[in-house]
RNA sequence: GCCCGGGUGGCGAAAUUGGUAGACGCAAGGGACUUAAAAUCCCUUGGAGGAAACUCCGUGCCGGUUCGAGUCCGGCCCUGGGCACCA
């Protein structure tokens, strides 16, 4: 064994026995029982990032730990390689995005490779390959055939000067991100898929989810966001049916069918076939429209916009009373949920109340106030106002409380054929269509006779031509006539392949079942997605806790009703990591831009009145830069830390060590140099201890009968140790303290300075189990140290270890003990020593005595083998 | 506005079921070794008082429950995140 800790070695070697070994290659013939251990899956930008380290280390953790329990664990990893980075570097390098992609993902692997995760390479994919997305264009169809996917006309952003569909990211302040130009709306057609079906289902499952972070669940419950309701239709009034040459209804939806009788006024969204009806002989109105349908895209500027609105001239009758009510455009009112129009009842309902005052509606109260919490509806707007109450001034329906009020109009209007009861949801379908060239082509070709037509089964995959190069304007697939240019499957006359691609969130719905399976040629997936499936413990960052986890699950439904799987929920345990966290600094430079420096560029020192100052190097010269506080680690703030260059120089066990100590892995993890250097110390320390021991020659068996006082506190010390970290891993997902479990054992050793054989014996038991039980954290090291330690079976084959119960056990052991709960001293007392026993022993303890004095004891209360409280 | 987290030393944090607040680590100060530096090792380190023994105070703020509260309850303040005119 070397004397001094060579990490870049030591990883060198046990990397090396783990591949030839394929130690971490796993198949399903096994007694063993299964564990599926799924990290989210990187984008391949380049290089990895710290939040790519904190995530796969803490999977890594969990696979090794339970490996060494006995599992067969599977742990994969793929590339979610589609998206619009390539392209953006395709436009300024002129790469083709498919060769920057995949330049990247051997990079990216072979830094993965150098941390050592225990992945099974063999089953790695890349979203890109045409053997894996042939299986989304296949199901695709299979959605078609089932009516869950759909063709329909969608808004995108336009950018005018380019001529292209910009993503959301790609809107900055309004304007396209190249050209600078307003962006516009535009209607196009495109795919949906019906995630909508399945809401009803994907909110119930979530209270099966128990192994889900709670807000994620309910994250997930509002998105989905379940109302119950009534839709109500209001009959055209005598001249509105004049006015528009026709009979009909408006519909609207609302949870408070209580205070129909509340209504003054319809309002509907810009967009509402009725305000585009009445716009086409009023232009005033029409312009109003337009004005609202170009208003901010933002939606957080929606909801802060000043309420504005136009009468339409037009009327719909009350379905009760059959007084006319106006019909109002509104901007608040959304044409994407529900009936695209509302009943506006001032009285009850803010936004209507705000509205109404502005527009000088009449306000009508409907329900009655609680004990003389207000008189009348005036402004300012009360909250309540909104509360649910008894109805009154509402005709037959006067008198009822909210929801027997709701039961009673519902059931009236469902008689008359002008309502009903319904549920509404928030969500809405899943737009797939992207006009972008990187990405999984959708399936379908447009004939001019037989219309979109899928392209049939034994044609697919339907290859996406990867030389192309885009130039920043339009979709290249629409310019490449090589690619759209085919004829119809069904007349054969010519046609033009759809040039829109899947949205990528399409390829990250189901990667984890593929891996499951990668070589599967016949099928999207085989039997052995049914062994591994479901997977039981995945990885990934918080970000991802709304879309990507729902449209995860909303795929394993759409696959389990298709028969390809068994399993309803794709997820059983999720744990959400936290955020890399850096210091953020500033300086504004002379053309005015403000530039961003990286903290390992940035020096500190002491300014004159005592205050740190942070400078960093511009030009040669030193300027003060400012410290805006922490942040995600970020390009665009430039405070990241490379991981490359951290395992270069300490090497990958002190990064994972680091990465896992510093925090709670579901917490925000602060980065802080010296805390790495910190914990490169600690691995120094414990291979010194190591070396230390082994250099003192062969050890004796160890002989329990014979140990000492000392001995046995150490064993006892070991195998607490032992307890603790497989809690803290196996239970709590407390890395951080099983560390900590793991530093406090290491410092008793260096205490114990007993060199007599048993005391060797039992330094040797203290050593191994510390390697054992760091293992899944820093496995390079520990594997070293193990075969040091003199074992002949690898660490990696050894199993988790188990506390011995006997060393556990003790005579005697400490009781605090308080006096009116304050801490004032402690006694030793025998384990089997009885509650008066004990409460006598503290009765007679010194400074017990001291408090208790000569006042009189009221009470004690004894907690067996922890506490005695003395109440005087 | 609504819904979730979080607030504990100089710093990252620990305290798992209401039972010794601050484990473990970082930083800082002192010391050992060394020609010196690095590395390593040892000691001190929540605040106040005290020569010491020890005492008092202390987990964002106010109040409550309890023999006992960082932990539970009520009200507030600050902060991070998510959603956001969802009828």
């Amino acid at each position: 064994m070397q004397e001094t800790y060579d990490a870049a070695a030591v990883e060198r070697a046990a990397q090396q026995y783990w591949d030839e070994r394929r130690a971490f290659e796993v198949n399903e013939h096994t007694e063993r029982p299964k564990f599926y251990c799924l990290s989210m899956l990187p984008y391949p930008s380049g290089r990895l990032h710290m939040g790519h380290v904190r995530n796969y280390t803490i999977g890594d953790v969990l696979a090794r730990f339970l490996r060494m329990q006995g599992y067969n664990v599977l742990q994969p990893m793929g590339w979610d390689a589609f998206g619009l980075p390539a392209e953006n570097a395709a436009i300024s390098n002129r790469v083709p995005p498919a060769q920057w992609t995949r330049q990247n993902i051997n990079y990216m692997r072979a830094q993965m490779k150098s941390l050592g995760f225990a992945i099974d390479w063999r089953r790695e994919i890349a979203s890109c390959d045409p053997d894996y997305y042939r299986w989304n264009q296949w199901l695709f169809l299979r959605m078609l055939e089932k009516g869950l996917a759909y063709r329909k006309t969608g808004v995108v952003n336009w950018d005018p000067l380019d001529q292209t569909v910009l993503a959301n990211e790609q809107v900055i302040d309004g304007r396209g991100w190249r050209t600078g130009a307003l962006v516009e709306k535009r209607e196009i057609p495109m795919y949906y898929l019906a995630i909508t079906r399945y809401a009803d289902e994907l909110l119930q499952a979530i209270d099966t989810l128990n192994g889900w972070p709670e807000r994620v669940r309910v994250m997930q419950a509002n998105w989905i966001g379940r109302s119950e309701g009534c839709e109500i239709a209001f009959r055209y009034a005598p001249d509105t049916v004049q006015a528009l040459g026709h009979d009909g209804a408006l519909k609207v939806f609302t949870t408070r069918a209580d205070t129909l009788f509340g209504a003054t006024f319809m309002a509907v969204a810009a967009e509402h076939p009725l305000a585009l009806a009445a716009a086409r002989d009023n232009a005033r109105l029409g312009a109003f429209i337009e004005e609202c349908r170009r208003g901010s895209v933002i939606e957080a500027e929606l909801a802060t916009q000043e309420k504005k609105g136009m009468a339409t001239g037009l009327h719909v009758l009350h379905p009760f009373s059959n007084t006319p009510l106006p019909v109002w455009v509104a901007n608040y009112v959304l044409m994407g949920y529900g009936e695209g129009a509302v009943m506006g009842v001032p009285a009850h309902d803010e936004r209507d109340f705000e509205f109404a005052q502005q527009q000088q509606l009449p306000v009508v109260m409907v329900v009655r106030p609680r004990d003389g919490s207000y008189a009348q509806v005036a402004a300012p707007w009360n909250p309540a106002y909104a509360h649910h109450g008894v109805t009154v001034n509402s005709g037959e329906f006067s008198g009822l409380t909210f929801q027997a009020a709701v039961d009673a109009i519902a059931a009236a209007l469902e008689q008359r054929g002008l309502g009903r009861k319904r549920v509404q949801f928030r969500l809405r379908d899943w737009g797939i269509s992207r006009q972008r060239y990187w990405g999984c082509p959708i399936p379908i070709i447009h004939c001019a006779r037989c219309g979109a037509v899928p392209v049939p089964d034994a044609d697919l995959p339907v290859l996406l031509p990867e030389n192309l190069v885009p130039d920043g304007s339009g979709n290249p697939l629409a310019k490449s006539a090589a690619f759209y240019e085919c004829s119809c499957p069904q007349c054969q006359g010519p046609a033009r392949r759809e040039t829109d691609t899947m949205d990528t969130f399409v390829d990250s719905s189901w990667y984890f079942m593929r891996y499951a399976c990668p070589d599967s040629a016949q099928s999207m997936v085989d039997e052995r997605a049914h062994y591994w499936l479901p997977v039981d413990q995945y990885i990934g960052g918080i970000e991802h806790a709304i879309l990507h986890l729902l449209y995860a699950r909303f795929w394993t439904r759409v696959m389990r009703a298709l028969g390809l799987l068994k399993v309803a929920e794709p997820f059983s345990n999720l744990f959400t990591q936290g955020m890399v966290l850096n210091h953020i600094y500033s300086y504004q430079a002379q053309d005015g831009r403000k530039r961003y420096f990286n903290p390992a560029d940035v020096a500190a020192r002491r300014g004159a009145d005592g205050s740190l100052v942070h400078e960093a190097l511009v030009d040669g010269g030193r300027v003060v830069v400012v410290h805006e506080g922490l942040g995600k680690m970020s390009k665009s703030v430039g405070n990241g830390v490379d991981p490359e260059a951290l395992v270069a120089r300490f090497g990958a066990d002190t990064a994972r060590l680091f990465t896992m100590f510093a925090a709670p892995p579901d917490q925000t993890l602060e980065w802080s140099d010296e805390g790495v250097l910190g914990a490169a110390r600690f691995l120094r320390r414990l291979w010194h201890a190591v070396y230390e021991h082994v250099q003192a020659g062969a050890v004796a068996p160890l002989e329990i009968a014979s140990l000492d006082a000392a001995q046995r506190q150490l064993r006892r010390t070991v195998h607490q140790t032992i307890a603790k970290t497989s809690d803290d891993i196996g239970r709590r997902r407390s890395f951080n303290t099983a560390i900590a479990a793991v530093m406090e054992l290491l410092n008793a050793v260096g205490r114990f300075a007993d060199t007599r054989p048993q005391g060797r014996a039992v330094r040797q038991e203290a050593l191994a189990m510390a390697v054992l039980l760091l293992s899944p954290i820093t496995p390079h090291i520990c594997h070293a140290l193990w075969q040091a330690l003199g074992f002949s079976v690898a660490l990696i084959d050894t199993p988790w270890p188990k506390p011995d119960a006997a060393a556990l056990e003790q005579e005697v052991h400490q009781i605090v003990v308080q006096v009116n709960g304050k801490l004032r001293g402690h006694i030793t007392v025998p384990v089997q020593a009885d509650e008066a026993a004990v409460r006598a022993a503290a009765l007679a303890d010194e400074h017990v005595k001291k408090f208790v004095a000569d006042k009189p004891v009221r009470r004690v209360i004894v907690v067996p083998g922890k506490l005695v409280n003395v109440v005087v």
